[in-house]
RNA sequence: GGAUCGGUAGUUCAGUUGGUUAGAAUGCCGCCCUGUCACGGCGGAGGUCGCGGGUUCGAGUCCCGUCCGGUCCGCCA
């Protein structure tokens, strides 16, 4: 062995022993004729003694940043001690020293803080990845594998491997495909998820499945997605969704308790798709904080009384409010105090191109009870109070007011009540609130298509009581300006969501195992019964065999780990990730390749088109 | 596919209305220093201002194009 401790271990219980130790040089200090160096590995770090007798031996072998070297020297107490450095009251008096290998100078330092921009540090990512900063995230992620692994094994799920090349699909999203050389003009395609495996490992009799796997998707990037990611995959079978939902409900609370521990003892939150859709404008809300969306347009129910909404602000003369589809409001809690300023600059913030609102209106709800709003001409003061009521706000509350048409208005006010909330700081990364989302739509409506795609995915089964409408009714959408009424459009999934603040860690469904049913699906995807036996012909197959009742769920496992790493980046939890395009700076993938190789491939390339495609 | 911000020393950034020889910090190199741990002191080297074109007496600065990167929308679960 090279070493007898690592940098991270000795102790002043250790002193007087003589030990060996090799890392790399983080930093020198020169002092004439004594000289401390910073020894570091995976460990930790600890400060090397050269004294006068080695100052030859340095002069001859120059030290510098990054060096690979083995010291062997005698563990001593420090006269003066670090209590910034876990080994900090020890220090090695060197007695001799080997350089294992020199190091050029690196582009960026080495240290938590380090001067390298993102791109650089892609670029020399073997760099990176030595800053403890970096190695902490990947201990984190190491953390949240074993955790999920024992949890799922202590609960008889069996780890299985499923393959890579794999056959394209047609629903979802974009397939990364592979040439096949032996078949020519034929492509296998990496896998967007082993959806179809793991059920057809349930028709095998294999109850419970889970791999922490790759998955594939050819989509265009942000911050928080990679083009493969690493998923938390299992399926279950005999199980309803409840079970499903204390199962996996269990393992989160298992990760939380055994990498962070934090007891989270809270039984999750439920809330359907419709309510968090209706409260927070968004099918992943953020419930760290309340500041629920109101809708002053129309009458809804409340505790099963029906309040009527709209008669607060129509007919007061302001067209804005009359004719719009839907105005929303939230109460902004202690912001009454804003400035014309401040307003102003959230009046620009939900102009901008991404939120894309003509305007706001806002009513400061002032801490001595009065109200004054950018709409006073045509609402009174008691009518102000009556909205204020209404969005239950307090005095000393900010009452911001979007209009417009009801998808786009919902959504642009989910993103100013994310944006309020993060400016008042109600968005701690270091609490963790989870939640359930369930009863999603099973379709949505494709209009380019003028048909319905599953939301979730084609294997999803409809609530049962939704199976007789699916059954019943055909999924041609006669009028496509109508297809809100469309009975199809109403029927809910057996599909659930894991939130965890304000993002997706999770999702699943109770799946379809019966031919029928399925077909029925694909029928109302717009597939052909040909095209669904080309494509899945071996799953409707399969579930003629006798396919027990299943469901499943997937984890976003980068994402998890960004989360309770708290980070926005998956990017920092991954070893080598790649840039926003798809690429991977370092290696500087994709490249091209030999025109030996794409004829092996039969494979003729051509660009020319790219523009006009 | 679209929007937007950025590209200047190894690195992170500043650079005025277009005007002399493009600066700072840090890193690097040399000399000095026996208790530092963001060591300190003195000195030094280091630049195709992403690339191409244009306007101008004159461009890091203005205009057009292009490449690269960040963030977001579309897309994606």
């Amino acid at each position: 062995m090279y070493r007898t401790h690592t940098c991270g271990e000795l102790r002043s219980a250790q002193i007087g022993q003589t030990v060996t130790l090799a890392g790399w040089v983080q930093t020198l200090r020169k002092f004439g004729s004594i000289t401390f160096i910073d020894l570091r590995d995976r460990y930790g770090i600890t400060q090397l003694l050269f004294g006068e007798s080695l100052n030859k031996a340095l002069a001859d072998n120059p030290l510098g940043r990054e060096f690979v070297v083995q010291v062997k020297g005698e563990v001593t107490g420090r006269t003066s001690k670090n209590p910034q450095l876990p080994t900090g009251d020890i220090e090695i008096t060197v007695q001799s020293f080997t350089i294992l290998n020199k190091a050029v100078t690196p582009p960026f330092t080495i240290q938590d803080d380090t001067d390298g921009g993102d791109d650089l540090r892609m670029k020399y990512r073997f760099l990176d990845l030595r800053r403890p900063a970096v190695r902490k995230n990947l201990e984190l992620r190491y953390a949240v594998n074993r955790a999920a692994r024992n949890y799922l094994h202590e609960n008889h799920f069996m780890d299985l491997e499923t393959p890579f090349l794999i056959k394209s699909t047609p629903e979802g999203a974009r397939d990364f495909v592979v040439p096949s050389r032996m078949n020519p003009g034929q492509f296998y395609a990496l896998p967007q998820s082993p959806q179809t495996f793991k059920q057809l490992l349930m028709v095998s009799g294999y109850d419970r499945y889970y791999q922490i796997v790759k998955c594939f998707r050819d989509e265009d990037l942000r911050a928080d997605r990679q083009p493969e990611f690493t998923q938390i995959d299992c399926e279950m079978s005999f199980v309803e969704q409840e079970d499903i939902l204390s199962m996996f409900e269990g393992m989160v609370k298992y990760i939380f308790k055994t990498v962070k521990n934090i007891d989270y003892t809270d039984v999750l939150q439920r809330i359907t798709w419709e309510e968090a859709m209706w409260q927070y404008g968004n099918d992943k809300p953020d419930i760290r904080f309340g500041m629920k969306l109101l809708n002053l347009k129309s009458a809804f129910t409340k505790g099963g009384v029906i309040v009527a909404k709209g008669e607060l602000i129509n007919g007061a003369g302001f067209g804005v409010f009359d004719n719009a589809e839907t105005v929303l409001a939230i109460a902004v809690p202690g912001c009454s105090e804003y400035t014309r300023k401040q307003t102003d600059e959230l009046t620009e913030w939900i102009k901008r191109p991404q939120i894309g609102m003509q305007g706001l209106v806002y009513i400061k709800y002032n801490t001595d009870g009065t109200l004054k709003s950018s709409v006073d001409k045509f609402y009174n003061e008691e009518k102000l109070k009556a909205i204020a009521a209404a969005a239950e706000a307090k005095p000393g509350d900010l009452i911001l007011v979007l209009a417009g048409r009801e998808e786009r208005t919902r959504k642009a006010m989910s993103e100013l009540r994310l944006e309020m909330g993060r400016r008042l700081g109600l968005r701690r990364e270091d609490e963790f609130k989870l939640l359930w989302v369930l009863d999603f739509p099973l379709f949505e409506y494709a209009e380019e298509e003028n048909r319905w795609v599953a939301r979730h995915h084609p294997f999803t089964s409809p609530k049962p009581s939704d199976v007789e409408v699916m059954i019943a009714n055909s999924p041609l959408i006669e009028n496509p300006e109508k297809y809100l009424e469309h009975p199809y459009n109403h029927i809910k999934a057996n599909a659930y969501d894991m939130v965890l603040n304000g993002n997706e860690i999770g999702g699943g469904s109770i799946r379809i195992y019966q031919r029928e049913l399925q077909e029925k699906m694909f029928a109302a995807l717009g597939m052909t019964q040909e095209e669904a036996l080309h494509k899945f012909g071996f799953l409707l197959g399969a579930f003629e065999y006798g396919a027990p009742p299943h469901g499943g769920i997937a984890f976003g496992f980068d994402r998890l780990c960004a989360i309770l790493g708290g980070s926005e980046s998956i990017r920092d939890f991954i070893a080598f990730p790649k840039n926003n395009s798809g690429r991977d700076v370092m290696l500087d993938a994709p490249s091209t390749i030999d025109e030996k190789q794409l004829k092996e491939l039969s494979i003729q390339l051509d660009t020319s088109g790219r523009d006009s495609l």
